[in-house]
This record gives structure tokens, C-alpha cells and sequence, in this order.
DNA sequence: GTCCGGAGTA
DNA sequence: TACTCTGGAC
């Protein structure tokens, strides 16, 4: 199977910028993006991310504000927080043996960079490479982690693959199969991440958002800081 | 297990 | 309008 997949990559690669660098900081930086959104959407912002910030230095030095305000749309916005953070630990003592050292760092983004980064044969475990994984009942090795991810991405999808192209079909005994959507969330309108995302975003722009639960939420999270009640963005 | 954003899509 | 989509922290 492995050189089916393989084959059939080097046909139907993506071409995402990230995977052109070897650089550990630009592909965390492309890793915590893309943990939340859509790859068309990350793109032009990784490229100005890096424009900006073109070193773990670079980022280590910024204020926490700029890199609040440089995330917003990007969604989860306590990930700018820890990538700020892992910047900092990052420039302070260099990169860890133990990925996972860093804030906002798990199993699957430590593979990740180190597989990409670092050269080592891990294998990133994926919502998409868990799937393919499951599916086929084939164990895939670190050197098949972006054609698992790119097979995930528009072959392999969640609840209606596409079987009829899809390189591993032949050996595949869930070929055919649909399947129920795995998560349900509740809706974003009126929710209290809704109130937390307008209140950040007020905060941002130099107001005083009302919404007091959100700002001590917030807060929590170390997005704003509150000094007698007056809400600001970290310095 | 729950929480976390918010744009794209049907 | 309602629903889809993530990995990590807790």
C-alpha cells in the first residue's frame, strides 16, 4: 500500500509553501495555524506571519498585543498565545529534544516538526492520517506523512470518501462505506465564544467591552489584563 | 469528557 | 439558517 500512496502522491501533491523550508519555526508556525482553519485560508496569512516575523527571535521579541492582534480571524486565539510563549522558550534555551516541552506543543505537532524539521521518522497523527489509518487497517511509516495528509484532504474525506479515486481503494476493506459526522458543537451565534471573540476583538481596537464573564475568561487565558476592571492587551 | 473562532458551505 | 472543520489544555 505504502507504494501505491506513494506514488500516487507524487502525482497529486499539494503545493503549500510550508513544505518547501526546512526551518522548524516556519513549519510550528504553519502546524498552529492549521490546527483550527482551512489550508487556502492559511497561506497568505503564514506568508505574512513570516514576512513579520521571519525568526523564533523575531517572534520572541514581539509583544504579546502585536501577536494577538496579528492572529485575529485565524480563530482559537489562545494558540497565538502559546506560540508566543514557545517562541520565547525557543530563543531562550533553543529547541527541546522533547517537543511537547513547548506550550501548545502535543504529540501530533511535535511529530510533526520533527518529522518536517528535524528529519525524524515519526509519523504525525492526524484527524486525516488517523482516518486512512483506520480505514485501510494499514500502519504508515513517518516518510508517508504528507501524502496521508494530502489523501485525507480530498480523497479520503470524513463522511463521503471518494473511493473511485482513490489510490489504496484496491486493498481497502472499508471501500464504499460513508460515515456519520463524528462531532456535533453548538452553535457559534449567541454562544459565550462568540461574547469572548467580540470582546477580544473590542479590547484590540481600544474599547471596553461590557461583557464582564468574558473578560475575566479571557483573562484567565492570559489574552487581556485587568487593572481595576480596565481591560488591556498583555504588553 | 468540555472548552476554544469564525469562515466556508449547503 | 444550520452545520462543517482542529489539536491541545484542563
Amino acid at each position: 500500500m505504502k507504494n501505491a500512496l506513494l506514488a500516487w502522491f507524487q502525482a497529486n501533491e499539494r503545493d503549500l509553501p510550508w513544505r518547501k523550508t526546512r526551518d522548524p519555526y516556519a513549519i510550528l508556525v504553519s502546524e498552529v495555524m492549521l490546527q483550527q482553519t482551512q489550508v487556502d485560508r492559511v497561506i497568505p496569512r503564514w506568508r505574512a506571519w513570516l514576512e513579520r516575523w521571519p525568526t523564533v527571535e523575531a517572534l520572541a521579541a514581539a509583544s504579546a498585543a502585536d501577536v494577538i492582534v496579528a492572529w485575529q480571524g485565524l480563530g482559537y486565539n489562545r494558540r497565538a498565545i502559546n506560540l508566543h510563549r514557545a517562541a520565547q522558550h525557543v530563543a531562550t534555551h533553543g529547541w527541546p529534544d522533547d517537543l511537547t516541552e513547548l506550550p501548545g506543543v502535543g504529540a501530533y505537532t511535535a511529530a510533526a516538526v520533527g518529522n518536517f524539521a528535524f528529519g525524524h521518522d515519526v509519523l504525525p497523527v492526524d484527524t486525516n492520517v488517523r482516518r486512512v489509518q483506520e480505514r485501510t487497517g494499514e500502519s504508515f511509516d513517518g516518510s508517508c506523512a504528507q501524502a496521508l495528509f494530502d489523501l485525507g484532504a480530498t480523497i479520503c474525506l470524513a463522511r463521503v470518501p471518494r473511493c473511485g479515486d482513490c489510490p489504496l481503494a484496491y486493498a481497502c476493506p472499508s471501500r464504499g462505506r460513508r460515515y456519520e459526522p463524528l462531532r456535533k458543537q453548538p452553535a457559534f451565534e449567541g454562544s459565550f465564544r462568540q461574547r469572548r471573540s467580540l470582546a477580544l476583538r473590542a479590547v484590540a481596537a481600544g474599547d471596553q467591552p461590557a461583557d464582564g464573564d468574558a473578560l475575566v475568561s479571557l483573562a484567565r487565558d492570559g489574552l487581556v489584563v485587568l487593572h481595576d476592571g480596565v481591560a488591556s492587551l498583555p504588553a
